[in-house]
DNA sequence: ATCGGGACCTGCTTGC
DNA sequence: TGCAAGCAGGTCCCGA
């Protein structure tokens, strides 16, 4: 599921409900996902306040004094805020009670984490990622700089954590598209004012999003109901053979590492 | 150093 | 209707 906009909506839809209550039990149910859920984590939480949830990438980051723990939603992972006592379903693998309410993991395929980082250093999986795309220093001119004498394509580049966090495979589609960039043109080819176009249609692409995610904010807790973004028409994303919004052109899907990649050949160019 | 491919998992859709 | 193949929004690790 979860690509930037999503991981955020949760961030904010989730911390008004926890932030400065106190865990009062941990349940870990299958400890399996990418790393195996820490056994003691129940010990490490348990009579510990949450001080703050922040997000870098599509990690969410619940810091209390002692340490911060590290939440990733993977492929399919969800959170939500429940009452205790609600049944958990076949995926829900990790549960923080927080006293009358419980913040639930879900995860059927089970590509998500949940670590814990002692102390105040951060967590060695934040240590290598790129730049935040919604941070002010990302622009034209670091996209330019960043990508001289690369030939990887496009596409591959923008999805690449060490360059730039949080653009996953939707939106990867979606911002090419809407900076009209062919996803198979080497990086390293794009000039500077190909550069700003691209950096702005992330940035936009990816706020519009989260402004979409949250006008469904209030429905967040008790809900399985995905959101708003989610059901928002994309442009070419999973549109293969129907019209371009744009051109009226057919758009077309094409693999690239592995991944299912979308474009208008009538408004992308090399 | 950079890049591509395989690996990790389950569930849903598609096609025979 | 049943079954197998293919595909899905992420990331790490390996080898070329």
């Amino acid at each position: 599921m979860p690509e930037l906009p999503e991981v955020e909506t949760t961030r904010r839809g989730i911390a008004p409900h926890l932030l400065g209550v106190t865990v009062s039990r941990v349940v870990i149910r299958n400890p399996s996902l990418r790393q195996p859920i820490p056994a003691d984590l129940d010990l490490t939480l348990s009579g510990r306040t949450l001080q703050s949830i922040r997000r870098r990438a599509k990690y969410l980051l619940l810091a209390f004094d002692h340490g911060c723990l590290l939440l990733h939603l993977g492929m399919s992972g969800s959170l939500r805020v429940i009452g205790l006592n609600t049944p958990p379903g076949k995926h829900d693998h990790l549960d923080l009670e927080f006293g009358d309410r419980v913040l639930r993991l879900r995860d059927p395929r089970r590509f998500g984490l949940a670590l814990w980082q002692p102390g105040a250093e951060p967590h060695p999986l934040l240590g290598r990622l790129g730049i935040e795309p919604l941070d002010d220093a990302f622009d034209g001119a670091w996209l330019y700089r960043a990508s001289r004498g690369r030939k990887t394509p496009a596409k591959q580049f923008v999805m690449d954590g060490h360059h730039i966090v949080g653009v996953g495979n939707i939106y990867a589609s979606e911002s090419l598209h809407s900076a009209r960039i062919h996803p198979a043109t080497p990086i390293g080819t794009l000039g500077p004012r190909r550069c700003a176009r691209l950096a702005e249609a992330i940035r936009q692409t990816l706020g519009a999003a989260i402004e979409a995610g949250g006008s469904t904010l209030r429905d967040f807790v008790h809900s399985d109901g995905k959101p708003g973004y989610f059901q928002h028409r994309h442009q070419v994303y999973d549109r293969a053979g129907q019209p371009c919004p744009q051109c009226g052109r057919t758009i077309r899907v094409m693999q690239m590492g592995q991944r299912s990649t979308y474009y208008c050949p009538g408004c992308q160019h090399r």
